[in-house]
DNA sequence: TTTCATAATTGTAATTATTATAAAATTAAA
DNA sequence: TTTAATTTTATAATAATTACAATTATGAAA
């Protein structure tokens, strides 16, 4: 897990002025890699801040994706969710249990045929099965 | 372009009962290699079928690609894009006029770490960038 | 401290993609 | 032709996200 001594010293890095919820909500992600959607996060800060708001929660997201600090994963169909991991990693999604894992590949390898001339920006790796878990179940 | 004779045929190949709204919904599909959305198939198949319903369009793809004729692709936030290319490739998206290009990559040199025992069902690459199109004009 | 301007947060409503459902139409079989 | 099964259609419901305006908090200048 990454490890933030001082969140808000942490956002200001990132050009993000430290609001009590800003901070609230990276900590969340920091403390919770497990790609959170909107709602999960929404949902288990308000307990702890009676008055937010989910759009809080969406301003924020967008905020933290502009400023590099944050990534959302695609590899759902109908929802976005968020990971903090800044190195290059990959996308597992276990199409039994929902979970999504990071895992590791040879980015450096990675060749193409067909993007001549193209500027890449972004390149992600998705992968869909079954978990190690879930497939010991079976 | 993937090139079919008889459409009805090639539906029946992979168990599906060919009627009129499906070949026309997979003859779109073929002659518009621009992994369509579900709304731009409708709107362009709309006025050659008065009558169409855009729940047969969502039908429709969700039967083709139970059947394996088509992939989902879930490269945009929003919505659902869809290809009858069969072949494994990667999809570019061009963040500046949206288009979505296929391209190739040597999959068996795709090396992973992190899903030992896992089973894996469908790899995907993703790439956001801008297109060479887009890169000249700028 | 008070005032003022700016930025952040909030609540509500609107938008959009997708799914659920049931009726109507079509097809295939007896 | 009658009947049953399948397909299509229209409408309503759901769910994620965005738009927007009002409220609140923040920080600097007077």
């Amino acid at each position: 897990m990454k490890e933030i001594q001082n969140i808000g010293s942490e956002l200001l890095r990132f050009d993000i002025k430290p609001s009590y919820q800003r901070i609230k909500i990276y900590d969340y992600l920091l403390k919770n890699n497990i790609h959170p959607t909107v709602d999960m996060i929404y949902k288990k800060l308000a307990d702890g801040i009676p008055t937010l708001s989910k759009t809080t929660v969406y301003n924020t997201l967008k905020l933290f994706e502009e400023h590099g600090i944050i990534k959302s994963v695609n590899i759902e169909e109908n929802e976005i969710r968020y990971d903090v991991q800044t190195h290059i990693h990959g996308h597992f999604k276990c199409e039994q249990c929902g979970a999504i894992y990071d895992f590791d590949y040879n980015y450096n390898d990675l060749k193409y045929s067909g993007l001549e001339n193209f500027i890449l920006n972004q390149t992600d790796v998705m992968i869909k099965g079954v978990c190690k878990t879930c497939a010991s179940k079976n």
